[in-house]
DNA sequence: GTCTATACAAAGATAGAC
DNA sequence: GTCTATCTTTGTATAGAC
């Protein structure tokens, strides 16, 4: 065995773990994983998530980051872009989230989560200072609501797009719980509101 | 000391614990509350939750059920009103949830961790067999798509209510601190929201 | 009914062998 | 790098005094 064999299986082994974490943290929180779940998960031993991760507590922050990156990081550029029109955004980040919540359906509950134990201090760093109301996207809006003399808050719009993409995949296991619906039909659902979304914020912004 | 004051004392303790309780499990779920902060949030002793309630279990299952039926059973009725128009129903529905968390706003995240971390086994028992699609109000909504020769599945027009009028109470923390709004603003833009959202699904859905 | 003290169980972290 | 065994901390439940 070589260093590069070495090395490959050393990655290798720590990444599994990471990968093994990310599932146990995203879908459980931070209080409801154990250690132990993580390592049986990841089919290694307990005692390797503290030689490669040091601590709980360490191994979560990673995987909290990445969480953060993903549901919120890579709609920051989609917001300042000058060189897409409102509809365009709009048509963006409906299909950004539902194809990332189509593959990660668990990160909305663990975010509500996070913001809803942690002091609001933790947000700072991963997303800059960046407020909605000074993105491009808001400018985009307001000069809209102005055209039709409606005067309608941005975040309104902001928070109508997420609700309405978000939410449903937050409350998957409730709706499909309560209504006897199959993965698949639900899949199918949320395919439709990806075309649907962008068409009723429209008419919704347009009265 | 008589009877009454014996029994108006031995209630009380048990109300004060379990108000603690409630606060305290609905802001950080079942896995993390450690009964020591319900004894201290409470005032009382830690032996005194062990006396009135058994366990740590039993006294969530209690809290539990009270969430539920203030997130979900509160709203059968309506739905299932012969009564009321749609639109009314639409009324009802977003002003009842937008007066309710106000006062609970930890409630929505303590049941999307609730609907995450459970067997669906868990909604049977809370809210009986019904379904949406077989409420009224799913009958009503067909009716209104018929006349304008429209084919939308009634859980879009639920689920397009619940996630407005929810989801920007589950993410408030966020919003709030991602863009520098203070509580009482915050208040305002929900208010403004609970005359809104009535509005733009009537909108919506008459495309 | 309420409290103090403590038993018992679960979970995180680490030492040391291989 | 990986494992087994063990220490330590934390959390739940209960016994017994008042």
């Amino acid at each position: 065995m070589n260093d590069k064999d070495n090395i490959a299986k050393s990655e290798s082994t720590e990444q599994k773990i990471k990968e093994a974490a990310r599932r146990v943290f995203t879908s459980k929180g931070y209080a409801g994983t154990r250690t132990r779940d993580i390592a049986e998960e990841s089919g290694y031993n307990l005692a390797l998530i503290n030689y490669y991760f040091r601590s709980k507590e360490k191994l979560f922050e990673i995987i909290m980051m990445e969480n953060l990156q993903l549901f919120i990081g890579s709609i920051i550029g989609m917001l300042n872009n000058e060189a897409t029109s409102l509809d365009e955004k709009i048509d963006q980040l409906v299909t950004y989230y539902v194809d990332m919540l189509m593959v990660n359906p668990g990160i909305p509950v663990f975010i509500l989560n996070l913001v809803n134990n942690n002091p609001s201090a933790l947000f700072e760093g991963v997303l800059g200072g960046n407020t909605v109301s000074d993105t491009v996207f808001a400018t985009q809006f307001k000069e809209q609501m102005k055209k039709k003399k409606l005067t309608i808050h941005p975040l309104h719009l902001f928070m109508n797009i997420v609700s309405l993409t978000v939410f449903p995949f937050a409350s998957a296991p409730m709706i499909k719980a309560k209504n006897g619906i199959s993965d698949e039909e639900y899949n199918q659902l949320m395919l439709e509101r990806k075309i649907l979304i962008p068409k009723w914020i429209k008419v919704m912004m347009d009265m």
